[in-house]
RNA sequence: GGGUCAGUAGCUCAGGUGGUUAGAGCACGUGCCUUAUAAGCACGGGGUCGGAGGUUCAAGUCCUCCCUGACCCA
């Protein structure tokens, strides 16, 4: 006996149940511990970060890893899921400090560094519940009791490991980085809080006259505009866009411009034109400075080619302030141009500018235009409003402004981190070679350090020497740092924790006696991820075989938006520590917006809640929908309709098929019996066709899985469940799996539904590894859980191509008889006559041969008649194949066409005939026409493709008779059905009727009784307690009783 | 401002290498079928394939520019 559903199937009470299961049987260990130690298959999990609530968008990536990492181990692979956690960084800062009510690096250092790391760490845990609980539920299978987490001392160990390999090959240095900076906080903000940040700003726009001091063009002036009179006293250059056109103009005051001639339309008066320069033509042209805060050491005030030098704005011409621009620092790297900072890190003006000293940068804007009117200086001014980043919790206006900062020097492997990347296979494509190929082609160098608190410290020490330069020494393990720390004992009498401040307290003694001092800064939490291939293991201070072994990843997936961040760092690090890619295989996920495409967000109010999905729907349910509703690569909207949509059919019809094969099976006695199976040919047409499109399918489920393509391969699953196996298979075999017509014919059904069933189950496992299970267990009781069972193999002696090809084309006549019968108001309860097909070759008819039966059954016709040749009632009708006409005709193709379209039956006759006819000069050929036949003289026709179907619509005594029949046992069958009885309930009929029902009832009664469970018939019915139908406008009365 | 992806029916999506009536599901209307099904089938309404140019005998598909959305980067 096999186990049935509840009638009420309610899908998270199931899931509730299986988790239990699993949990009580160690069911995930066992599919690990369960395959063989040198099969396995890697996979990495990008750690989360616990101090905020997981979303549906964590769902869709984790649930993308699962299904993979199960499907690689239902092929016999075993699947490590080490668990991870991200644990550092300012977005936990920020969370204490909103906590603690503090928002500045001061109020951090009053309150006391220990103690905000100490609550840093507390704090880092804060959801880790919801994170548990939202793994269980959503059957997301990882390891979270042997989690790595990156502020433990072991994990930053390996970091430090990694950072000292970087230092001793030269690749991390201490340079200017131009940050976002809140003059409040002093500190930089990362690109997130700059995100939200954003608020509109008046700001002038000042055009201002740069001297020329010397050679051909001295007198003239360079016009440059700028939004930020503030950063002009810290100019060091002007730039100018190497291939644009410039003009010296001359102005009705006799004085000369310099500008693009492309921005003429910002000089407002009378002008004339002297002489036209291209762009570089004016590098190292020298100008006077505006100001003389700064004594130049270097070479400064001249013309520079950048080309970032736009002409959408302003004056084609560009000044430079290395200390407070991107692109001016970049420039200034190039060009060596000095830094000046006139503005502290306060905002404020610094007290050797004496014309501005003590003035926020933003409220000195107007003084230094009026400064330079007064100078003459300035051309003209402007206010305009536009939208520009302020600091979130001042809101005040940010500075680009140039801090101290160590970098590693990506650029230095460039060309190894491009050629690493061809080795991993993208999916989608496009990502690897086009948002991360390009971010690769652009490398800069990487901002390593922070100058923050919770984090790893930059295992960096320093000492002056005698000229006062700083002289490096990276420590690479706590073993090193006790070697040369002359306090270690001191510092660590306690607990040994590697953070600051402790850390800072740890003086180190060079091989030449240099004490030293680490520097201040944490490094970017992103470098801790991104070294989890070994850091997790602790590598290379244990575990190495390990690492060997599971180093690359065979896989990994998150959201797109790692793109730049994991997929980055773990490519940069273990490109250059082990000359490899650090995954081979990797799934990109889009995100999920809400269902007008809007990004979910707490303001909006339109985040949609993954643990209310679940409980409504079942995470079966979320996850093939996250799964199936669009390719996996791009952005998907979600819509709560169409998850329902994916229940209704995908689930509902696997569950239905389910329990409607439990019914019939338990009702026949049916056992599965392998050794009755192995003999397909034993079997007839249609249970041979299903076991073909179910391998069929399978191979491609492989190959598509295989190829990492998950959304196609749930597609595949959710058409062939629907349209294949309950729609034709089992429907159109009923009757079959009711009445077998003898013991191999009930094998022969039971056992094509029972493997397809536990195929198609053990596919979608992956996907939704809930409900599969429970159905896969009952089905196999031998088998504890669907995930430690193994996929079978294609059988590829079941496939026959031809055989597919042959239902399709019963299937097209079906609906090709529907259509007639709908049209011309012949229900398919109604028997008729005869269907008669034209074939116009031999293939086809042979195949229809072969389906006949089904399709007669199917649409309820006695007859399938075959008309060969040149019948003379088939009209045949021509239309051109553009493919072949194409290239032949070229521009004739539409007079071809109207030729073609206009052959009459006749001349399309001659053709075939011939194998060609000349018309109107022009020659056309067999190959050059499809001839499909139109009409058939005298009969109701449709036409589909190459395919004419012709109904016989008359109908005899015979067949009303039978149609009667028919409608009468539908009936009483609706009446069964509506009123709750039991399938095998017998019944008694009590019946009043017109004469014509009675002659022909009582004609028939073995085939109406048979056909209605029935086993008594009687005429004598008392009207009152009778229902009443009408019979094709015949009335009929009748009560229906149960006989127990 | 730059890059990547997307834009096809009211909604969600299919549409190898260009080939002439652009499909499916949902939703809507009508009819039908069925004692497994919240299912299925047929018919119908619903499309300037984001827009504008171009290449070609032929463009949803190839090229150029532009618009909108998402993500990433300035």
């Amino acid at each position: 006996m096999f186990k049935n559903l509840p009638d009420k199937i309610n899908l998270p009470e199931i899931e509730t149940d299986v988790i239990n299961f699993w949990k009580n049987n160690n069911i995930f260990n066992k599919s690990i511990s369960s395959k063989p130690e040198n099969k396995t298959f890697t996979f990495y999990e990008g750690p989360p970060t616990a101090n905020g609530l997981p979303g549906i968008h964590h769902v869709i990536s984790r649930a993308v890893k699962d299904i993979m990492c199960r499907y690689k181990t239902m092929n016999g692979y075993r699947v490590n899921r080490k668990a991870g956690w991200d644990t550092h960084g300012l977005p936990v800062e920020t969370e204490v400090e909103k906590k603690l009510g503090i928002n500045s690096k001061t109020d951090i250092d009053k309150y006391g560094v220990i103690e905000f790391n100490q609550k840093c760490k507390e704090s880092i845990f804060t959801y880790v519940n919801k994170w548990e609980e939202l793994t269980e539920r959503m059957g997301y299978w990882v390891d979270l009791d042997d989690a790595y987490v990156t502020f433990h001392n072991e994990y930053i160990e390996s970091v430090w490991w990694a950072l000292k390999k970087f230092f001793e090959a030269g690749l991390i240095y201490k340079g200017y980085k131009i940050v976002p900076f809140c003059p409040l906080c002093e500190s930089s903000l990362s690109s997130h809080e700059v995100a939200q940040g954003y608020e509109d700003l008046k700001d002038p726009s000042v055009y201002v006259k740069f001297k020329i001091t010397r050679g051909d063009l001295k007198d003239a002036s360079f016009l440059v505009w700028t939004t930020t009179p503030w950063t002009l006293p810290s100019n060091s250059a002007v730039a100018v866009n190497p291939d644009s056109n410039y003009v010296l103009i001359k102005l009705g005051d006799e004085s000369k411009l310099i500008l693009a001639k492309a921005r003429l339309d910002v000089i407002k008066e009378e002008y004339t034109i002297e002489k036209e320069y291209i762009g570089k033509e004016l590098e190292f042209i020298e100008y006077e400075p505006l100001f003389n805060y700064f004594k130049p050491e270097q070479k400064a005030y001249y013309v520079t080619l950048g080309n970032f030098v736009t002409m959408e704005d302003g004056t084609g011409i560009v000044h430079m302030s290395p200390a407070f621009g991107e692109d001016d620092y970049q420039l200034g790297l190039k060009y060596n141009l000095p830094v000046y900072q006139a503005v502290g890190t306060d905002g404020k003006f610094k007290d050797f500018v004496t014309d501005f000293k003590g003035k926020n940068f933003k409220e000195a804007d107007p003084e230094i235009t009026e400064n330079l009117k007064r100078r003459g200086l300035l051309y003209r001014k402007e206010m305009f409003t536009h939208s520009y980043p302020h600091c979130w919790r001042h809101h005040v206006p940010l500075m680009y402004y140039a801090t101290d900062s160590w970098f590693i020097k990506t650029t230095a492997i460039k060309s190894d981190l491009i050629s690493n990347n061809k080795k991993i296979n993208w999916y989608p494509e496009e990502v690897g070679t086009g948002r991360f190929g390009n971010w690769l082609e652009e490398n800069r160098d990487w901002a390593l350090s922070r100058n923050r608190f919770w984090g790893t410290p930059l295992p960096v020490w320093y000492y002056l020497d005698k000229n006062g330069n700083e002289v490096y020494k990276c420590i690479g393990s706590i073993e090193e740092l006790k070697e040369y720390a002359v306090n270690f004992d001191e510092v660590y009498s306690g607990e040994l924790d590697l953070h600051k401040p402790f850390i800072d307290r740890v003086i180190i003694k060079d091989e030449n006696g240099n004490e030293m001092k680490r520097v201040p800064e944490v490094i970017d939490c992103w470098f801790d991820s991104g070294s989890m291939p070994f850091a997790q293991h602790h590598y290379p201070f244990e575990n190495r075989e390990l690492f060997d072994k599971s180093f690359p990843a065979d896989f990994i997936a998150e959201g797109i938006d790692q793109t730049r961040g994991w997929f980055y760092t773990l490519h940069v690090i273990s490109t250059f520590l082990f000359k490899s890619p650090a995954y081979k295989n990797l799934i990109v996920n889009g995100h999920i917006l809400d269902k007008k495409g809007k990004k979910m967000s707490k303001s909006l109010g339109n985040i949609v809640n993954p643990f209310d999905m679940m409980d409504k729907y079942g995470a079966d349910v979320l996850r093939w929908y996250l799964i199936f509703g669009s390719p996996i690569g791009q952005s998907k909207r979600f819509n709560e309709e169409d998850l329902i949509e994916v229940k209704n059919k995908f689930f509902d019809t696997l569950l239905n098929t389910y329990k409607f094969f439990v019914i019939y099976a338990n009702m026949n006695n049916f056992e599965f019996d392998e050794s009755k199976t192995n003999n397909i040919n034993s079997r007839n047409e249609i249970d041979r066709w299903i076991l073909s499109r179910f391998n069929s399918v399978k191979s491609e489920y492989y190959s598509l899985m295989d190829n990492y393509e998950i959304t196609k391969a749930t597609r595949i699953l959710f058409d062939f469940t629907i349209e294949e196996l309950s729609n034709w298979y089992v429907r159109r075999n009923r009757k079959r799996f009711r009445n077998p017509s003898d013991e191999n014919d009930k094998q022969n059904v039971f056992s094509t539904l029972y493997e397809i069933l536990s195929g198609l189950i053990q596919m979608s496992a992956p996907f939704s590894p809930f409900i599969t299970d429970k159905l896969y267990k009952n089905l196999h009781p031998e088998c504890e859980s669907v995930h430690l069972s193994e996929f079978k193999s294609v059988n590829e002696m079941v496939i026959d191509r031809e055989l597919e090809t042959e239902m399709e084309l019963a299937q097209k006549v079906v609906s090709l008889v529907r259509a007639m019968r709908v049209k011309n108001n012949l229900k398919v309860r109604q028997p008729l006559k005869q269907i008669l097909i034209p074939v116009l070759n031999k293939d086809l008819k042979l195949k229809l041969e072969k389906v006949k039966d089904i399709i007669l059954d199917e649409v309820n016709i006695k007859e399938l008649n075959l008309i060969e040749g040149n019948s003379e009632i088939i009209i045949k009708k021509a239309k051109p194949d553009f493919k072949v006409i194409g290239p032949k005709f070229g521009k004739d193709v539409k007079k071809v066409q109207q030729l073609i379209n206009s052959l009459s039956n006749e001349e399309i006759t001659e053709i075939e005939l011939k194998g060609n006819l000349i018309k109107e000069n022009i020659d056309i050929t067999r190959n050059d026409i499809e001839i499909f036949t139109e009409k058939i003289e005298g009969w109701v026709v449709e036409t589909e493709g190459n395919i004419t179907v012709a109904l016989d619509t008359i109908i005899d005594e015979n067949l009303k008779v039978e149609g009667y029949l028919r409608e009468f046992i539908n009936k009483i069958q609706n009446f069964r059905k509506n009123n709750e009885f039991e399938v095998n309930d017998k019944i008694a009929l009590n019946l009043k009727t017109s004469d014509y029902l009675f002659n022909i009832i009582s004609k028939n009664l073995d085939y109406v009784k048979t056909e209605l469970y029935c086993e008594n018939i009687s005429f004598d019915l008392d009207v009152d307690e009778s229902e009443s139908a009408e019979i094709n406008e015949e009335q009929i009365k009748f009560s229906v009783k149960k006989i127990k």
